[in-house]
DNA sequence: ATCTACGATGGGAACGGTTCCATTTGTAGA
DNA sequence: TCTACAAATGGAACCGTTCCCATCGTAGAT
C-alpha cells in the first residue's frame, strides 16, 4: 500500500500543460506579467488553476527573485504593545500582498542574533526590528546585502536605518503636565532598567529634566520587574513616607503599570489618593479601581509606518541618499481615576 | 562608487578554505557529522567560524532536505491565549533546533487559506493550526503532501490531524461545581457564537448537560462580543430580575470575560454579589474588584505538547498506523472573590 | 526592398545546497 | 597474501526557480 506522497506541481508541469515555456509562467507569477500575449496569459492561468500550481518560495528565494516576504523581529510576543504594533505591520503587508513571518526573540540578545541570521537566510524584502541587544554585525551585514530595515523605538549603533516610534520627550511631558495639574508633586518614576539608546532611556532622561523643569520632587526606581519584593519595598516606601505632598508613580511601560497596580493593590492604597499614570494603553486599564490613567500610543499607525519606510527604501533602490530618519507619534493622554483625587 | 553587496559565503567557500569538498562540509551541517574524522570536523569548524558561515535555509530546503521550518497558524493574535499557547511552541522549537514561522489570520477565513499556501510553499515540516473556518481543502492538500498537523482545540471535519487542547467538558464541570459550592443557582452562559465543532460548542453543550444535572438555571448569551449593546442588555436583564438565588455569569473564554467586567461595571454591579467566572487566566484578573475567578489553562504545556504531537508524527514517517489522536489539558481553578459572595 | 527596433517567447546557465554513487584507503578475516 | 568490507571522502546530478541572452516575427523608418 504505497503512501500517496502526491508531489507537488512544478512550473515545468504547467508550462506542458499550457503549451508554453517555464520562462513564460514564471514571469506570469512575477511583475513581468503584462509582458506576455493576452492569449498566452489566459492558456497559463487555466493550466496553473487546472494543475493547483504555486510558485516554491524556497526556489525562487534560492534564484534571486523577491521573495514578497517581510520579516519582524519582536523582543517580546507577550507584550500587549508589541502585538497591536504587529498587528499594524500585518496589515499594512496584506495591503501590498507581502507576507509576513514573524519571530519572537524572547529578550535573549543570542536567539536575536539566531533569528536575524534566520531571516537573512529566507532573503527577506525588508525586515521591522524590535530589538533587545545590539546585534550591529549581523543588522550591518543585513544592510550591505541590501536588505532594508526600519528599527521600532531603538537606534542601534552605527547602522544605517530609520527609527520608527513614538515621541517619548513629549509623551513624558503629558505624563508630567497631566500629573502636575491634578495637583501630585512627588512622583515615583518606575522602569525597568534602560539600555544605550533605548527608549527608555529618553524617558528617563525626560523625566528628570521634567520635574526639575517644573520643581516637582521626584524618584526613579529602575529594577527589573521581576524582582517583585524590591518594587514592592520601593513603592511601600514612598507611599508610607509621611509628607504633605499628594504623590503619584508614573510607569514607563506596560510591564511596570502592572507590577505597580500589582504592589499598589497588595499595600492597599486608594488609586487616585496615590496617583497612577502608565504609558501604554491596556484592555484592563479602564477595569481596575477607578480606572487607570494611560498615555496611549497609535500602535497600529506605528506598525504601518514601518512598513512604509520599508517600501520607500526598497524603492529608493541603490540610493543611499535618504540618510536614517526618525519618524515619531504622538501619545494621547486617556485620563481616568488614577490620577484623580 | 559601487554599492558593496557583499555575499555570503557559500558552502563552496568553506570547503575550498577548509580543504574539504562541500559534500564534507555539508555533512558536518547535517545529521551525519560524525561520519566525519574528527580532523575534518575541526578544520571545517574553524573554516566556517573564520568565514562565518551559515548554511542557506532556501537552498537546503529545495533538494528534498528538510527545511528544519515549522509554521503556524494563529487566528487570533491579539489574544493573549493564542499568544500563550504560541510561545510554548517556540520554545520546545528551539529546543528542537526548529524554526517558527507564525501567521496571524486575523478570524479571517479567507487568509487562513492565503496563508495555509504560503506556509505550504515554505515546505514547512510541520503546521500547528489554531483555525477560523474549515480549509479541510487546503489542509487536505498538505496532508497528502506528507505533512504533519496538529490541531489547536478544534477538529477539522474529515482531515486526518491530532488535536491538543483543553479537556473541555472537565473544564465546565470544574467551573459550575465550583459556582454550585459558592451558592450561585441562576448561571449565564456568555459566549461567542459556536461554529461547527470548535471548543466553544463543546463548551456550550457541556453547560447546558451540567446544569441540568446539577439542578441549576441558566441561560445563554451567544452574540458576537463587538454588539455591547446587546450585551449590556442581556447581563442588565439578568442581573435586574427579581429572585432569590444568587447569579453568577460564566465566560467562555477571555474576551467573554473582558466584555463581561466592562458590563458589570457599566451596570454598577459589585462582584461577587453577582458571581463571575471566567475560562482563561489573564494578567488583569487578580486585578479588578475582588479579583476574578477563572480556570487557567496549560497553555505552556498545550503549545509544547502541539510540536512533540508534530515530531512524533514525523518520525513514524509514512506509517498511517496512528490514528488521530486527541491530547486533553486539565484546566485548574484559580478562586478569587468574583466567586465568594 | 532592406534595415532597425521592439515585442513575444524560449533555451539554458546559475542559485546553494543535498544525496546517490564511486573511489580511495585501512584493516580484519580467510 | 588475498579478499572483503567498512569508513572517509569526493564528483556530479538534481531540486524548482529566475534571469540573461538568443530567436523570430513584424511594423515603421530609410
Amino acid at each position: 500500500m504505497p503512501t500517496t506522497t502526491q508531489q507537488r506541481t512544478t512550473i515545468l508541469e504547467v508550462a506542458r500543460e499550457a503549451r508554453a515555456s517555464k520562462t513564460s509562467v514564471s514571469r506570469y507569477f512575477s511583475e513581468e506579467r503584462e509582458r506576455l500575449s493576452p492569449d498566452m496569459q489566459t492558456r497559463i492561468a487555466a493550466a496553473a488553476q487546472r494543475l493547483g500550481y504555486r510558485p516554491n518560495r524556497m526556489a525562487s528565494g534560492l534564484k534571486g527573485g523577491r521573495s514578497r516576504l517581510i520579516g519582524m523581529l519582536v523582543a517580546d510576543i507577550r507584550n500587549p504593545f508589541s502585538v497591536a504594533v504587529m498587528h499594524g505591520v500585518e496589515q499594512a503587508c496584506r495591503e501590498r500582498g507581502l507576507s509576513l513571518m514573524v519571530c519572537n526573540t524572547d529578550n535573549d540578545p543570542a536567539q536575536e542574533r539566531e533569528h536575524l541570521a534566520l531571516l537573512a537566510s529566507y532573503r527577506v524584502e525588508g525586515l521591522v526590528i524590535n530589538a533587545v541587544g545590539s546585534p550591529d554585525r549581523e543588522l550591518q551585514a543585513l544592510v550591505e546585502q541590501g536588505t532594508p530595515l526600519v528599527l521600532l523605538e531603538r537606534e542601534l549603533g552605527e547602522v544605517e536605518a530609520e527609527v520608527v516610534g513614538l515621541d517619548n520627550v513629549r509623551a513624558l511631558d503629558m505624563a508630567l503636565n497631566h500629573l502636575q495639574a491634578q495637583g501630585y508633586g512627588e512622583l515615583l518614576y518606575l522602569s525597568e532598567p534602560p539600555e544605550q539608546a533605548s527608549p527608555r532611556q529618553t524617558r528617563l532622561t525626560r523625566f528628570h529634566q521634567g520635574i526639575a523643569a517644573r520643581g516637582l520632587a521626584g524618584e526613579v526606581h529602575c529594577r527589573p520587574l521581576g524582582d517583585t519584593e524590591a518594587l514592592h519595598h520601593a513603592i511601600g516606601d514612598f507611599v508610607a513616607r509621611p509628607s504633605t505632598v499628594p504623590r503619584a508613580v508614573l510607569c514607563a511601560n506596560g510591564n511596570a503599570t502592572l507590577a505597580a497596580t500589582r504592589a499598589l493593590r497588595a499595600l492597599g492604597a486608594r488609586l487616585g489618593e496615590v496617583g497612577l499614570l502608565g504609558i501604554d494603553e491596556l484592555d484592563w486599564c479602564e477595569l481596575v479601581g477607578p480606572g487607570i490613567t494611560t498615555l496611549a500610543q497609535p500602535t497600529e499607525a506605528i506598525g504601518r509606518a514601518a512598513v512604509e519606510c520599508l517600501m520607500r527604501r526598497r524603492e529608493g533602490g541603490g540610493e543611499r541618499i535618504a540618510p536614517a530618519r526618525r519618524v515619531h507619534f504622538q501619545a494621547s493622554l486617556i485620563p481616568r481615576g488614577s490620577t484623580r483625587r
